[in-house]
RNA sequence: GGAGAGGUGGGUGAGUUCGGUUUAAACCACAUUCCUGCUAAGAAUGCGGCCUGUUAACGCGGGCCCGAGGGUUCAAAUCCCUCCCUCUCCGCCA
């Protein structure tokens, strides 16, 4: 949720920096008449609310005194006041509640460094990474068995079983088995053993509550996006993200704690639905993936050193396990709801020839803290919201993707990098007879 | 799922019988100051959050918050309803 109390202060600017989202002039005018509206309206019902307290008192006070006539008589007026009362703040919490969902619909103001743009096309490359990188070389050369579709492998080799996961869930659950499934769970064990001395490990629900959603700013925006579970009220986690931010929501931090840094592995469940027919072949779009999600809790000073921290992680993973990837400075037009600013890794798929989303490392500033409620004790003794930071670190079926294409061996094989072997129980190779 | 007991500020915990002298007592913890004078004790004061009016600001005022949400009433921590959570017992279960 976007700070009301700027949009007062600053109009101007708070509209420029959503202008560049597409959100428009009319659109904040509105609201901000909303929010002067529902203010004067408070005022009057508190007003209303603080006479017919005080007749109240005196009502105790004249039973006490057993004038039962003086009572009466202020009983009744207080009773028509409380009428008036009733009226009044019925009104606020209409003009409240317009309010509310309109602020809620809101995306959160870009970060300047944010460059201009639509759709993703528009975002901004800042640098390549492979193994052996040379100056001047857009990507590496891939020989020709590794210019072999994952799909197409995992049948091969019997690792990646499409069809028995469509038979099970439908298409896009994509089923693993044997060497495949091996590999993901390595991947989990591998990022998760990286983080754990700097981020507290965490195993969450996978499932939460609409006001768990609605902290992130997953809803009440993208519901078509998410899987419900009508019948309990219940909702399938997106992303760890969700549940991360709502440990501590509607608390107040010790400042001294902060930087609050959490990780953790989850399932991460999408409808997909304005995504129907694209990008559907293999793992490229699935509806259920496994995730490791770097969280944390900071002051605003924090913020970009937490941020930092999260992307390097994420680098440094793709690196051990020498894929090529490249990171992008999204756009206004290709940024979540709820960020400030979004770098994105994506990591190159040789058999598919075409660049993977695997993370994405945001900056909420304290959009998404205004809306879970989380602040800290600052030195002086007041209270202000924390800054949320968040990234994939990572995002495994891509991984897997990847992986699979750029250590297919000449005949057919997987060797898959040295760094996995400890969480592979020494064996790199995948084959088509699994051990 | 069934039966019972609970949920009150940072913590402990009173108030709920019977609605009104409670703007939630008291204690602990914490902060500042004073006194004393040294591995310590005592005293005073302060001690929450959110919204909002006013003010240049310090501040002053109003409203809301006793698990959540409704209801009754001139007035609700207190009475009524629904839901959530915790504990005990039973049932079921990986």
């Amino acid at each position: 949720m976007i700070d009301l109390a700027q949009l007062r202060r600053e109009p101007d600017v708070v509209k420029a920096a959503l202008a560049r989202r597409g959100v428009t002039s009319s659109t904040m005018d509105e609201i901000i008449a909303l929010d002067a509206r529902h203010r004067v309206l408070l005022h009057d019902a508190e007003g209303l609310r603080a006479e017919v307290k005080e007749l109240s008192r005196q009502v105790g006070e004249a039973r006490r005194a057993k004038d039962a006539e003086v009572a009466d008589a202020l009983t009744l007026e207080s009773r028509t006041l409380g009428d008036k009362e009733r009226e009044a703040s019925d009104a606020t919490e209409v003009v409240a509640r317009e309010l509310n969902e309109r602020l809620l619909m809101i995306p959160n103001l870009p970060a300047p460094e944010v460059p201009d743009g639509l759709d993703e096309n528009d975002n901004v490359e800042l640098r390549r990474w492979w193994v052996g990188m040379d100056a001047g070389v857009a990507l590496p050369t891939y020989a020709e068995h590794q210019r072999v579709a994952h799909w197409e492998i995992g049948v091969q080799l019997g690792i990646l079983d499409l069809e028995s996961g469509a038979k099970i869930a439908g298409s896009m659950f994509p089923l693993f088995r044997a060497g495949g499934a091996r590999l993901l769970r390595a991947l989990g064990f591998f990022a998760l053993d990286r983080h754990m001395a700097d981020y507290e490990e965490i195993r969450p629900p996978s499932f939460a509550l609409t006001e768990t959603m609605m902290s992130t700013g997953h809803l009440p925006k993208s519901a078509d996006d998410m899987y419900a579970i009508e019948r309990d009220g219940l909702w399938a986690i997106p992303t760890a993200e969700v549940p991360l931010t709502s440990i501590h929501r509607g608390e107040i931090l010790d400042e001294a704690k902060l930087p609050i840094r959490l990780t953790a592995q989850t399932a991460c469940f999408r409808r997909e639905a304005g995504a129907a027919g694209r990008d559907t072949r293999g793992l490229l779009r699935v509806h259920e993936f496994d995730k490791v999600e770097l969280f944390a809790y900071c002051t605003p000073e924090q913020a970009d050193a937490a941020h930092a921290d999260i992307l390097s992680r994420a680098e440094g993973l793709l690196q051990s396990l020498g894929l090529t990837y490249r990171v992008l400075n999204l756009c206004c037009g290709d940024l979540g709801t709820s960020s400030a600013r979004t770098l994105d890794l994506e990591v190159f798929s040789p058999g598919v020839d075409r660049w993977l989303e695997v993370s994405s490392v945001s900056w909420f500033r304290d959009f998404q803290a205004r809306r879970a409620n989380v602040r800290y004790r600052t030195s002086d003794g007041s209270t202000a919201l924390v800054h949320t930071v968040n990234g994939s670190a990572l995002a495994w079926a891509r991984i897997w993707a990847a992986l699979v294409e750029t250590y297919r061996q000449a005949d057919g094989s997987i060797l898959l990098p040295d760094v996995l072997a400890p969480y592979l129980g020494g064996e790199t190779r995948i084959t088509s007879r699994p051990s």
